[in-house]
DNA sequence: GAACCCATCATTTTT
DNA sequence: TGATGGGTTC
């Protein structure tokens, strides 16, 4: 146990009762994790049948098991280290049945969900202009993370109507889901709940076997896993969490933060151990993030601090346009790495994907290599769903959203009203779709479409044999043959199908790589297709490229030299954020600036521009206030801030030419209700010093004299008849008339 | 069944 | 601005 300090070592030999260690970024988490499991076994004489360790991501917890079986001789897989979702699948694959469910369930991902949802919105006549599956899914879904079943809504939605209605999707979801045999990742936590709630002996079984539990990024814990933890802890006791609640930045998926902010009301016995010394950054780049997470309230009192050094100075630069700021992080790039750098120290964050764009283009202009992390990830490609829609058939019948898919793709001439029938119909006998069609009886029911139909069955009944032996990739290159998916590809010829038959055959290797596990099955297969989310871990660790991601995913990881771009208003704080009535939505996004910047070991790279294009148009939007928060003897800042705010709405195409600021509504609707009430401390707020009758002068337009100044928004609306070009209205915000 | 047009929509997303 | 999906048309 050599190389802790005195934290980390408390932490670790703490193994009785419960305790909660709040690791501050960069301190040591995992390495304490690992050190504490190791020391468990080795020292305690624990079994590691009885430890569990659970994760938010699958490269955590291969991380965790990769480390402690370095560090200590332990039958590998004995530990029980997982994802909470990995977790409740293994213990429902084996229990579920005992609750009235099928064992052999499919896992429905978002895309499925929509399907799910999209059915539901139909059967149930709903307006789809009013019901959104997006908004369907997220109610189902903040309704299932706080423990809530639809008979528990009904009653607490009862006086509002559109909550009713919704209440009411949910229910028939579940419905469609249980005839479909599959749950949702959500589902996977609660009917988790819902066995040990339905049968105690379950619970005691896993309780009995669980004598240590450790739970990591614990303030990203939503109700329903917190259920879970206190259930299975709920014997021993020996429940060790670890988070930083300055680093909760999940809370639209519905993290609790409470969890760990209330964890010693929860647990009266918790021991506290902070972890303080951060391993990771300079001390400028320490006392920076701990200045701005410091404008947050109600968060445990942590200060990081270091021994690393003081480091050079964050670089804050302001920019006219986001195309200039990214090609002056491309400048950066280069001189960097002229300098010695390597492309992989490199990290660019920004608040959206969108922003990636403008960097991309530089940064393929500048020849510079990178890697875009996130998007849209592989398994979402309509190719590997498709296939992989075959697999899920074949290992669950009722899988109607699969069904649905493949039925006709690819096209064998099955058309949506054969389709429809074969759903009435398969509904009305209480089968699945695909066994319906099974049967030759009920096929003669479809006209003309029956021989078509018994060909896919036969089709798919070919298939079996593939999935008993376990040859997945045979499986896999004789549904790429026998539907002719792989033929009509070729056929096509274009870059795009090339490209589709590239992801086909990567979707080919992960299968083989799968198939190294010891007892590989179509269902195991098909769990990790779900669960494991495509990490894109390909090739990236080596390669020398620079990275390109979100904020949101650079939580956990560290970059030598970080990149934090967009620090304006509305982009960071979000607007939304700005907006909501609710007072931590700004303070979230303060965290989320805190992980930036802890995410930076040597140097930090802020900027911010004027004036950028998003969506609604040409958007002003002032300095980051957490740009402010940053004290300036840690900062060096180049450029100046324009001060002027407001968003300029793309011209309506059929609107007059000339010269409009802004329509009206537009800018209004644009126009931020916080705005005015947002103080920057960089007088942000116009400043009017002319009056009806005085001389201005604009940048523009020249000299003129002010004919009218009514109030608009939070604006002035101007009127000024100009020397040379007549009259004109503005807005006094955006014209910075000048009072000569 | 495919090509095209228009309307619509637009933070973050570990599973 | 741009991607996406539904509806229309041939």
């Amino acid at each position: 146990m050599l190389g802790l300090n005195n934290k980390q070592w408390e932490a670790c030999s703490y193994t009785e009762g419960p305790l909660l260690i709040l690791a501050g970024a960069g301190s040591g988490k995992t390495r304490v994790l690992v050190h504490r499991i190791a020391y468990l076994i080795e020292e305690k004489q624990v079994d590691p049948y009885n430890i569990l360790a659970i994760t938010f991501t699958n490269k955590a917890a291969n991380e965790m098991k990769e480390r402690v079986e370095a560090a200590i001789d332990v039958e590998p897989g004995r530990i029980w280290v997982s994802t909470f979702h990995s977790m409740c699948v293994k213990i429902l694959r084996r229990f579920y049945v005992r609750i009235g469910g099928d064992n052999n369930f499919a896992i429905y991902d978002t895309d499925d969900q929509k399907a799910v949802c999209k059915e539901v919105l139909k059967t149930l006549n709903l307006d789809p202009k009013m019901y959104k599956e997006k908004a369907c899914i997220a109610f189902i879904s903040s309704a299932k993370e706080s423990c809530k079943t639809p008979e528990d809504l009904e009653i607490e939605m009862a006086g509002d109507y559109r909550a009713s209605q919704m209440v009411r999707v949910y229910r028939e979801y579940q419905h469609r889901m249980k005839i479909n045999n599959a749950l949702d990742f959500d589902d996977l936590i609660f009917k988790t709940l819902d066995l040990f709630a339905q049968d105690p002996e379950v619970l005691e079984y896993y309780q009995d076997r669980f004598k240590y539990i450790m739970v990591d990024e614990y303030q990203d814990t939503n109700e329903s896993q917190f259920q879970l933890v206190r259930l299975l802890a709920g014997k021993w006791r020996n429940l060790c969490v670890v988070g930083d609640d300055d680093q909760s930045i999940y809370k639209f998926r519905g993290a609790n933060i409470y969890n760990i902010l209330n964890f010693e009301d929860e647990y009266k016995d918790a021991k506290v151990v902070k972890l303080e010394q951060n391993y990771r950054s300079t001390e400028t780049i320490l006392n920076a993030a701990n200045a701005v997470i410091a404008n947050n309230t109600g968060r445990k009192q942590k200060r990081l601090w270091t021994e690393n050094g003081v480091g050079e100075k964050i670089n804050y630069q302001v920019y006219e346009t986001e195309h200039e700021e990214a090609l002056g992080a491309v400048n950066n790039i280069m001189e960097l790495c002229n300098n010695g750098r390597e492309y992989s120290d490199i990290a660019i964050l920004y608040r959206t994907n969108a922003q990636s764009r403008v960097i991309e283009e530089k940064l393929v202009y500048a020849s510079i290599p990178y890697k875009l992390v996130g998007g849209t990830g592989f398994y979402n490609r309509k190719e590997i769903r498709d296939i992989v829609a075959y697999l899920k058939l074949l290992s669950n019948p009722s899988d109607e959203i699969a069904f649905s898919r493949i039925i006709n793709v690819p096209r064998r001439g099955i058309g949506a009203t054969t389709v429809t029938k074969i759903r009435e119909l398969s509904l009305q006998n209480g089968i699945s779709m695909y066994n319906f069609c099974k049967d030759e009886g009920n096929r003669k029911l479809l006209g003309r479409s029956a021989d078509k139909i018994g060909d896919f069955v036969e089709m798919m009944e070919s298939f079996r044999p593939y999935i008993e032996t376990g040859e997945l990739d045979e499986l896999f290159d004789s549904i790429m043959e026998k539907t002719g998916y792989e033929m009509e590809l070729r056929a096509e010829g274009t870059d795009e199908a090339r490209g589709r038959l590239e992801n086909l055959d990567e979707l080919r290797n992960k299968i083989l790589g799968y198939m190294e596990e010891e007892e590989p099955t179509l269902l195991g297969l098909l769990e990790d297709i779900s669960l494991v989310a495509d990490t894109d871990d390909s090739a990236d660790d080596t390669d020398n490229k620079v990275t390109l991601m979100t904020l949101h995913s650079a939580k956990g990881l560290e970059f030598p030299v970080v990149f934090m771009v967009g620090m304006e208003e509305r982009l960071f704080p979000s607007g939304l954020s700005m907006d909501s009535d609710d007072p931590d939505a700004v303070e979230e996004e303060r965290r989320l600036c805190y992980v930036g910047i802890t995410r930076a070991m040597k140097r930090l790279f802020l900027s911010s521009c004027t004036t950028r294009m998003s969506y609604q148009g040409r958007a002003y939007n002032a300095e980051s206030r957490f740009i402010e928060e940053i004290p300036k003897e840690y900062m060096t800042r180049t450029g100046v801030k324009a001060n002027v705010i407001k968003t300029e709405p793309f011209a309506k195409k059929s609107s007059v030419s000339g010269f409009n600021f802004g329509v009206g509504a537009g800018v209004a609707k644009a126009m931020p209700k916080s705005v005015p009430a947002y103080n920057t401390g960089t007088s942000n707020n116009v400043s009017i010093d002319y009056n009806v009758g005085d001389r201005v002068k604009h940048i523009k337009f020249g000299k003129g004299t002010v004919t009218d100044m009514k109030p608009s928004a939070d604006d002035f609306e101007i009127t000024v008849n100009f020397d040379n070009v007549g009259e004109k209205h503005m807005f006094a915000k955006l014209a910075k008339l000048k009072k000569i």
